[in-house]
DNA sequence: TTGAAAGCGATACCAC
DNA sequence: GTGGTATCGCTTTCAA
């Protein structure tokens, strides 16, 4: 086997005693080449073990073929990962690829400044959002732009855009009316911190408005605590509620990860899930599956998500996608052994 | 705000009245400049909102300034990911990121012919290899070929090659001694799937060799599974234990995220953790946090290695690493509540 | 069906 | 201190 780096398309032409032009056509299965001529240069292609140089062909192309994956870590090194992002950025990541994209993983917090260069200085086509606020100073400048982007996730204003995002407002509903349903009344709502719903974080600000709905539609009493991520802090939150409603029967969140937690703190109080206190999740459903008890949680297709988000962006850099793409994951509750029925 | 696009160094230069060069010297800081014209120059850029081509300069220079990351996906759509996965993917790109490269998660699985085609397309500079085999195909490739990589993990020869890797030979060996000094002797060992071990992947080896070790020195008995991945399976594997040994102490697992399957099984038959039977995993420490009981566990620094690798590896492609460096990261048992004492 | 040459955007050498 | 120009590897007219 030849080992040689650095191998060009002139050492292709020269080696198989054809053009430049020649290699460049069959290697771009261009049709105007003879059927021998093809055949021969293919096998010095591959004697040689050559492979055009993307960057050259991207600088060329005025293509980069590159996706980036805005994720950015507030706190690196402690960082509140939770079920859910493995499987968008690994989903995403997937799915570029498969469309024989570069995907790269953007952690860091991004200026104004260096979100447009990451588009001006080529080094992505597009872009898939996350985190997104309701008022989103990153979706105004790309929108201003004209730079291609979807969301996961979604803006107060998506005129023109593309996203997918799950219908937090309705899990939330979904959540309370099925134990509403059944007679509950004392239920707790722990939720995203109240700083990012003031921030106006959409899932934050959404779940908020379906808990408000609820409390006045069916005039339940408003049990709730709007807590900081981390172990300690939903664990701390579950044993105050305890201690301040002595009847709670239920406790509904939007951590992700917080309902490990919240497990803890019933099971310190040595309280029966679900027949003491039922338990309902917005989590991944492989998380849900491995607490104890399992969880009833409210679908949330993160894997998905990722890969029609990204789905949506390639289509939409083919300019396939005539008009903005706009899905509404409807809320889907999936039943398992922290509530009775 | 001037917002267009496709801005080249050549406008900039028509802009501010001065030639190429000139600009490309301010932009690369070089000293040889006058004052007043890098001043100039450097408000036009402003103005304008200009920002190098990457991929220009990239082609010029003959580098990228992309790491890629392999995580190979067995099955994507149903991924066996657990919680070390997120940590190592995410601290690595935040790592690459602050040394100004970009960072591709590479999720395809690779053939010989497209990972030598990563380097020779010039689509990365170096590479982080996850999931390391004894004897694995990739790393004989690269190191044939002299390709810039460093493994979080390592090879049976890592002659010239550099690595971290968690000693997991060394922590298994860790969590038996904890539990046989304080006189448990029934302890059983749930493992990574057999196959794993044949195929020669690394962790599933060197767990395997401290177990044996163990029970040769401390002739205790050989009660163990190998089980797949999934959390059936680990579930069901301790099941089967428990109806098999009855005076069962202790399970020790190397399987991340199987401990929650396990304190399932254990729940389910209504044994007390860890009164009645202790657990100890080889898990990230977030996760181990997160359970009930918390798990007792051998320490997993995920993040820390994977931030590790790629400084290694940048430092080799600036030529830094004058040797091999070669880091195994002794264990270190946390205590937490799924253990007495 | 094939080849020569211009050009993608940037850098660096060599003059001046 | 500054400008002209060759060059990185490739694709794409335009001619032959």
């Amino acid at each position: 086997m030849v080992t040689s780096n650095e191998l060009t398309i002139t050492d292709v032409a020269k080696a198989s005693g054809v053009s430049v032009s020649t290699v460049s056509r069959i290697l771009n299965g261009k049709q105007d080449v003879a059927k021998a001529t093809r055949e021969h240069v293919l096998q010095v292609i591959d004697e040689l073990g050559y492979a055009p140089h993307a960057q050259a062909q991207s600088l060329r192309a005025g293509k980069t073929r590159n996706l980036g994956l805005l994720f950015p870590l507030k706190d690196p090194g402690n960082v509140p990962y939770n079920s859910l992002d493995i499987e968008f950025i690994v989903s995403a990541a997937a799915a570029a690829e498969k469309q024989n994209f570069f995907f790269s993983l953007l952690t860091a917090s991004v200026t104004e400044q260096s979100l447009l260069n990451l588009y001006r200085s080529a080094q992505i086509d597009g872009l898939v959002l996350m985190q997104v606020y309701s008022e989103d100073w990153r979706v105004d400048l790309l929108r201003k732009n004209g730079y291609p982007f979807v969301m996961i996730g979604h803006t107060e204003n998506n005129e023109g855009l593309s996203f997918i995002d799950l219908d937090f407002k309705g899990a939330v509903i979904a959540a309370f009316e099925h134990l509403i349903r059944q007679g509950y009344r004392q239920i707790a709502f722990i939720s995203l911190p109240n700083k990012m719903r003031q921030e106006g974080y959409g899932p934050a600000l959404r779940t908020w408005e379906g808990y408000q709905r609820i409390i006045e539609q069916y005039h339940i009493p408003a049990i709730y605590r709007e807590v900081n991520f981390g172990r300690q802090e939903a664990f701390d939150a579950t044993l105050a509620l305890l201690d301040e409603v002595h009847d709670l029967s239920a406790i509904i969140t939007t951590h992700a990860d917080g309902a490990l937690s919240i497990i803890q703190a019933l099971n310190e109080r040595g309280m029966r899930i679900p027949d003491d206190c039922s338990v309902i999740a917005l989590t991944a459903n492989r998380m849900a599956e491995l607490t104890t008890p399992t969880l009833t949680n409210l679908d949330f297709p993160a894997h998905d998500m990722g890969d029609r988000a990204v789905d949506m962006l390639l289509r939409m850099l083919r300019n396939e996608l005539t008009e903005p793409e706009q899905v509404l994951i409807p809320p889907k509750l999936i039943l398992r052994n922290s509530t009775n029925l």
